[in-house]
DNA sequence: CTATATGCAAAACGTTTGCATCCCT
DNA sequence: AGGGATGCAAACGTTTTGCATATAG
């Protein structure tokens, strides 16, 4: 999704929700949707870093009270990778995947397998359930060297 | 596990370590594994809430400190199930299984199921990986009524 | 115009730490 | 006796909130 995509969908949740649409909204959209920082899943402080890039008058609060609503008009999951930050991912309307953490390099592999949610749902349903939603993550190393081969820090193991 | 077998497994890791074994992280450690609050995972809080009924002098650092140790010596294991609280899992040395939580009454369930382990592990492997470890959470609501009908309130969505 | 949004600073929250004192070994 | 453990309160990092001001609609 691009950030010209994103900001529309933003808008049209704003007009719904009679709110405003405003520069600093804007800004903080563009800088989250960022090309340049594809496949990120950036921190409410890397996200602040990429927007008072932009804008050096944007305030952290406007950072934080933005993302809740990218949140809520489902431009924006908040994630838990296990290093004690929360970080925000920028999403795909009615797209899904998981991820794998490379253990070395910190890097954030997204894949999809439908048999595994298949049989997720078998699961559940033999526990007497109906999944609405699921997160799994994969702690794991890369054969040799890693595929994305990182500039960030190894990681202390996940939780 | 019962809570002597863990107060046993603490105290020789607290000799391996040269650490005391005090009375305050043999009434936590009872208090953790407390055979009335089998399957369930306290947050801090809880477990604090449990030590004072036991010993009131207690004081929360210590609390801390002591699941610290007990994590340490894997007895206990931090988990994020999207409450926006770090719960404690009381652990069986040796065992794994994932979890599932129903969105209606907040209860978990534990499960295991050894093919989807297998598919992550392939998955893994097709992109260059080895799996350490995993983490999978289900959110789930129960078909008719909840299987574990709970004194509990139901919980916002995850995440 | 008016309601909502902003920026700032203060507050809130869960967690960690410094320190004087206590107590296992 | 001495090093580690405790309890308290203060510090900490992250996130939220109150408020006066600014601004979109």
């Amino acid at each position: 999704m691009n950030s010209d995509d994103a900001v529309n969908t933003l808008v049209s949740y704003l007009e719904r929700k009679g709110l405003k649409f405003t520069s600093q909204r804007r800004t903080i959209t563009e800088a989250f949707f960022d090309p340049r920082f594809r496949d990120e899943h950036p921190s409410v402080e890397e996200l602040y870093a990429r927007v008072r890039a932009r804008d050096a008058r944007i305030g952290y609060a406007t950072v934080y009270r933005t993302l809740k609503l990218l949140v809520d008009c489902h431009l924006a999951s908040p994630r838990q990778f296990g290093d004690n930050q929360t970080r925000y991912e920028p999403e795909i309307p009615g797209e899904h995947h998981d991820h794998l953490v490379c253990l070395d390099c910190n890097s954030i592999v997204e894949f999809e397998n439908d048999e595994i949610e298949a049989l997720q749902d078998r699961v559940a349903q033999e526990l007497g359930f109906k999944i609405e939603q699921h997160r799994m993550i994969l702690y794991a190393r890369c054969r040799r060297g890693c595929v994305v081969p990182g500039d960030r820090a190894p990681r202390p193991a996940p939780q």
